[in-house]
Formats: C-alpha cells, sequence, structure tokens
DNA sequence: TTAAGTGCAAATTATTTGCAGTAAG
DNA sequence: CTTACTGCAAATAATTTGCACTTAA
C-alpha cells in the first residue's frame, strides 16, 4: 500500500464515516448540520464504540480540521442523549463519559489515566440483585470496574 | 416517655454522638478538633451509616447550631476519604457523596430525589466478573442501582 | 512551640444559558 | 421563510486553593 492509496482509501473511510454519521442522525430525526455531521462521523463513523468526554470530542473534532465550539459539543452530545443515541456515564464526579453503545453493560474506569473502556458484558453475571423498594422500579443498574495500574 | 426524660435522653445522646465520633478520628489518628468533632458525631454519632454529600451535611452541622464553614466541610470529607474513615460515591457528575460505610456494597440512586441510600448486599450476588486486563488490577466494583419512582 | 487545621474569598473546572446570527427543510 | 441550530461570552454550580489566623499536642 502506498501513501497514495492510503490517502485514498482515508478519503474514502471519511466519506463512508461521514455518511454514517448523517444515517445515525437521520435514525433519530435530527438535521444533519455540518457540526453534527463531523460529530456523529467522528462517534460512529467506524462502527465501533466510543467513550467520549466534551473536551475530547471537542479536541478530536478540532484535529480534524473542523470548527465546532465547545459549547456546541455540549449541547450536542446531551442532544444525542436525550434522543437516545448515547447513554451518559458518571464515573468520578468531575467529568461527563458519553458512549455511543447504549446498551446496559459495565465499564473499565482506568484510575491512572482517567479513561472509560467497554468491559466485555457476556463476563459479568449478576444472578441476583437488591429488588426495587416500594414504589419504586430498577431504572438500569450501572456497574463501573475501577482498574488500577499494577 | 416524658418530655423531660426526651430531652434528658438527647442530651445523653448528644454526648455518645460526640464520643463516639472522637473514637471514629481517634481511630484515623486525626486530631479532634471542634469542627472535626462536630461533623463526626453527625456522622457516625448514633452508629448508622450515612450517605452525605459537602451541602447536606454543612446544612446538618448548621441546624444543629455548630459554625463549621463550607469549605471546612469539603476538606474535612476529603480527609476523611483519605484516611479510609470514608468512601466517596459519585452518581449524577453534579456532586460527591461520602458514605461511612466503607465496605464495598451496592447502592440506591433515587433519581426523583438525587439521594443515595445502601442497598441490601446480601441481595447482591455477581458470580462472574470481567477480569481486569493485563497490568491492572481491580480497585473496586462500584454498583449504583438507579430507582425511578412509579 | 509548632505543625496541623480552619475560614474566608478568590480561583478553577465542568457545564449551561441567553441571545443574536445562520442554515436546514 | 421559519424554526431549529450554532457560537460566543457570560452565568452557574461544585469544589479547591492561597494565605493569614488558630489550636491541639
Amino acid at each position: 500500500m502506498t501513501k497514495q492509496a492510503s490517502v485514498q482509501t482515508d478519503n474514502h473511510d471519511s466519506d463512508r464515516a461521514q455518511q454514517r454519521g448523517s444515517e445515525w442522525l437521520a435514525t433519530a430525526g435530527l438535521r444533519p448540520t455540518r457540526q453534527r455531521v463531523a460529530l456523529a462521523s467522528l462517534l460512529v463513523g467506524d462502527g465501533e464504540h466510543r467513550h467520549v468526554t466534551a473536551e475530547s470530542l471537542y479536541a478530536a473534532v478540532h484535529d480534524n480540521g473542523e470548527r465546532v465550539s465547545l459549547a456546541t459539543v455540549y449541547n450536542t452530545l446531551r442532544a444525542f442523549c436525550e434522543v437516545g443515541l448515547m447513554h451518559e456515564i458518571t464515573v468520578d464526579g468531575t467529568k461527563s463519559y458519553f458512549d455511543t453503545n447504549t446498551h446496559d453493560h459495565p465499564h473499565f474506569f482506568w484510575e491512572d489515566s482517567g479513561t472509560l473502556t467497554d468491559a466485555p458484558s457476556e463476563e459479568l453475571e449478576i444472578v441476583r440483585i437488591p429488588k426495587a423498594p416500594d414504589g419504586a422500579e430498577i431504572a438500569s443498574v450501572d456497574v463501573v470496574i475501577r482498574l488500577r495500574r499494577k
């Protein structure tokens, strides 16, 4: 693979990413504005799940040469959550993480770097869970496995 | 039980609470300053576990007629965590909860009121958990059961 | 006496909001 | 066109910090 070919591939990937981003927005009925497509293609462009903070996504979109304000990143992530495209996860009171995987699944939190990754949900088996007190129902069960580098 | 007796009991309770608070501080080698004893006796004075935020503890200590600044409440809670007297729990990015129960145990988070309570740990049974990736070890497993009033 | 602890106000950090301009349907 | 969206700068909320003063040991 030559440099040339690689660049071509990059362009194709980027086109595909944008297309995926746009489709993703369309499924939720959100307008595909320039900013949203830029953010969406970073989030779901390669079909992988992502865990981002507003800051990290803001940095990523800027690295890509796109101009999107931080406030818009915040508002957009919140909009994505509201329509169910993403889930918000809170781990260490300081910042919120946004996850493109909206299924209930456990997370690894790396204490040293402050990053969040998916933990394999097949490897988590909860056989019994405290029942909700009267008048309440379980909305979700958040499992965060905190990791310490050894 | 007359009112009189009740008041006497209150005084006794308060004395006992302070004593427990002081002992609790002593076990961690922390100086029993006026402020710390006031906070500690609210936290462990009756032998029950407590879940507080800096704000709620600040309000409680003021209701008791004690003068402790909010910054000191924050610093003190952090000091208690550092020496292992309490654990910090983060649930919804906006505020930190501090728990006098330092054992690993699940929590209920009431979405409507934003309060945190203990969930019975006997009722939680996790039989399999994702193993830590290479080079890492599990520091703790946080389980938060989010409750929605129905 | 002296290092640890405290209080205040200012600083920081993460996030939200008001509002005037811009663009998608 | 017209309503949703965006950008900026200012506002807010939770928490931390610098520093002079106080107090437990």
